[in-house]
DNA sequence: TCCATTCCCGACAAATATGCTATACTATTT
DNA sequence: AAATAGTATAGCATATTTGTCGGGAATGGA
């Protein structure tokens, strides 16, 4: 039980656009130098925040992107979901009632409800430092 | 963010060695059969769940596995723990302070509280059945 | 106009994890 | 001794993860 780089460097590239909320574009190629990850890796990332409509993108010279929206209006629930999955099962919790249902619902709302309480602003705003490579086991 | 299968079918060995309990070593070809699941396979998810003491094995005819504590004395966070890996990360999240880390701690902690506070012996009297074969998203 | 910058898109690939199967034991009970 | 059952290890197909690479297309500035 993991959150893998996908998640982490989502939440990385979020929490970068937060802290320059306003200032216009930023480009990946920025945020890949601030936080030393691969540039090519984050444009792959960036794609689904991008069709989520989390982020928009401006082209061209003086291109990047911007949150779409205030940092304290995404949560950390809304990327995650997007990069690692649906926080919800599609199928199979709600009709199948094995004795671990009761666990499985219990662990996703207790989840859910951080990842939907936890601002991209909040995290913004915590004390800053690097980006270990580190895989995070829940 | 997901639960594989080897957490879920290592909880449902403990979850039907509670429902015995007291009645002596049952054998993983009985959870096996029980559950339409292979074992070979339990087999090998049985292996760290002795190693790590939370069961006890018989070996010979008539032998089997049996808890080693009462079904309330364990949670599902000490099974979980010892097939999907700590719940806490081994190193870096109490030394780095990069912005996501209170985010991940959070999401820790209301996991670990979920998993800590309920038992084997709440889910063996969860009301039972089939074992579906999807993987549970978080 | 040309060029550097930046997003965009798709293919590919190495490494690891998942979900098993198979084999060859060793130990214990009857 | 034979049957039952655990133990250990290796292999393997598939999927996922974690990227790399190459080529476009749009944009702004010189």
């Amino acid at each position: 039980m993991k959150i893998s780089t996908k998640g982490r460097y989502g939440l990385t590239i979020m929490i970068s656009l937060a802290k320059h909320y306003g200032e216009g574009p930023i480009p990946l190629r920025k945020i890949a130098a601030e936080y030393d990850l691969s540039e090519a890796y984050l444009e792959q990332l960036v794609g689904p925040l991008r069709n989520s409509g989390l982020v928009k993108s401006v082209r061209g010279a003086y291109g990047g992107y911007m949150l779409t929206r205030g940092p304290k209006e995404i949560s950390a629930g809304d990327v995650i979901k997007v990069l690692e999955g649906p926080i919800q099962p599609v199928e199979g919790i709600e009709d199948e009632a094995q004795p671990q249902r009761e666990l499985w619902i219990r662990i996703r709302d207790a989840v859910k409800n951080v990842l939907e309480t936890t601002s991209i602003d909040d995290l913004a705003n915590q004390k800053d430092d690097n980006n270990e490579n580190y895989m995070f086991y829940i």
